[in-house]
DNA sequence: AAGCCCAGATAGGCTAAGAC
DNA sequence: GTCTTAGCCTATCTGGGCTT
C-alpha cells in the first residue's frame, strides 16, 4: 500500500466503515467524535487516536476542526501494548505535526512526503507517545514524562493517580513492566541524554533540567544507565575533526 | 482486593580530591 | 571553571509476607 500523510478539515458524518490498514488520526485544531468498538468519544489537540487495520469506525469533525490523517501499512510498534486507541502526544511531536501541515500545504515534491512520514514513523516512540490520561496510571506516567524535572515521589505519583501507594505500585509494575523509580531515571535518562547530543547545555545545567540538584548524583545515575559519563555525549566536548571556530 | 509492615536495596545530596 | 569519581549518610523505594 502506499503510506501517506493527509491534512483533511471539517467532516459532518462519516459512516461506519473500514480500511485493510492501519491509520492514524492526530487533531491539529478543533475536535473529532470517534466510534469504534474499542473507544467512543471525541478527540482534541495534543492527542490522537489509533484505529488498527480492519477496525470498524464512523467519525465526525466539528467546524475548526483540520487534523493530520496518517495511512501506514503496519500497526507502530510503540501501540502494541496500548490497551486503549486513544493516546496522547509530546509537545515535540505536535510541533512536528503543524510543521508537516505547512509542509504539506506548500511543497510539490513527492520526496518531502515520502521524508516526512519516514520521520514520523521514527518519532512514533514511547518518548513522544503516551497513553491516554482515561486510566488512573496512565496520569501518573503522562505527568513523569510532561514534567521529569519535578519532584516525582511515590507520594505525589499516588497523589496523580488517585490510588493508595500498594495499589499503585502493583498497577503501576502491571502497566509498565518496571517500578516507578527505575521509570522515572529511565525517562530523565533519556531526556538528559537528549538535551546533551542536541544543545550546548553544560552538564550541570542538564542535571538541573531533569531534576537533579546535585551534579555529582546526575553524573553517577547517568554512568550507570549509559555506561559512559554526561561528557561523553556532550556537544561541549571538540572532537579532532571539528572545525576550528573563525571569529571576524 | 487493599492496606500495613519491614528488611534490604537503591537514589540522591554533600563533600573532597583530582583531571583537564 | 567544569566535570568526574568516590565515600559517607539519610531518605525513599522495593518486594514480599501478613492482616483486615
Amino acid at each position: 500500500m502506499h503510506e501517506s500523510l493527509t491534512i483533511r478539515a471539517y467532516t459532518r458524518n462519516v459512516a461506519s466503515h473500514q480500511h485493510n490498514f492501519c491509520q492514524l488520526v492526530l487533531p491539529l485544531n478543533g475536535v473529532i467524535k470517534l466510534a469504534m468498538h474499542t473507544f467512543e468519544g471525541a478527540i482534541g489537540v495534543g492527542e490522537g487516536i489509533v484505529i488498527p487495520a480492519g477496525t470498524n469506525h464512523a467519525f465526525s469533525a466539528n467546524e475548526q476542526a483540520r487534523f493530520v490523517v496518517a495511512d501506514l501499512a503496519a500497526l507502530p510498534a510503540a501501540f502494541a501494548r496500548h490497551t486503549s486507541p486513544k493516546f496522547l502526544l509530546s509537545a515535540a511531536l505536535s510541533a512536528y505535526l503543524q510543521f508537516v501541515e505547512l509542509q504539506l500545504q506548500q511543497s510539490t515534491l513527492m520526496t518531502v512526503e515520502t521524508t516526512l512520514i519516514t520521520l514520523f514513523k521514527q518519532l512514533l516512540t514511547p518518548h513522544h507517545i503516551h497513553r491516554s490520561a482515561g486510566d488512573k496510571i496512565e496520569l501518573a506516567i503522562s505527568q513523569i514524562h510532561q514534567y521529569p524535572e519535578s519532584v516525582l515521589s511515590l507520594e505525589v505519583l499516588c497523589r496523580h493517580a488517585c490510588l493508595g501507594v500498594t495499589q499503585f505500585k502493583k498497577r503501576f509494575r502491571e502497566k509498565t513492566g518496571t517500578s516507578p523509580g527505575q521509570y522515572i531515571t529511565q525517562v530523565r535518562m533519556q531526556k538528559a541524554r537528549s538535551l546533551l547530543q542536541f544543545t550546548d547545555m553544560p552538564v550541570t545545567r542538564v542535571a538541573l533540567e531533569v531534576g537533579y540538584n546535585d551534579v555529582s548524583a546526575f553524573s553517577r545515575r547517568f554512568t550507570t544507565v549509559f555506561g559512559r559519563s554526561p561528557k561523553h555525549f556532550s556537544r561541549r566536548i571538540k572532537t579532532p575533526d571539528e572545525p576550528k571556530k573563525v571569529t571576524f
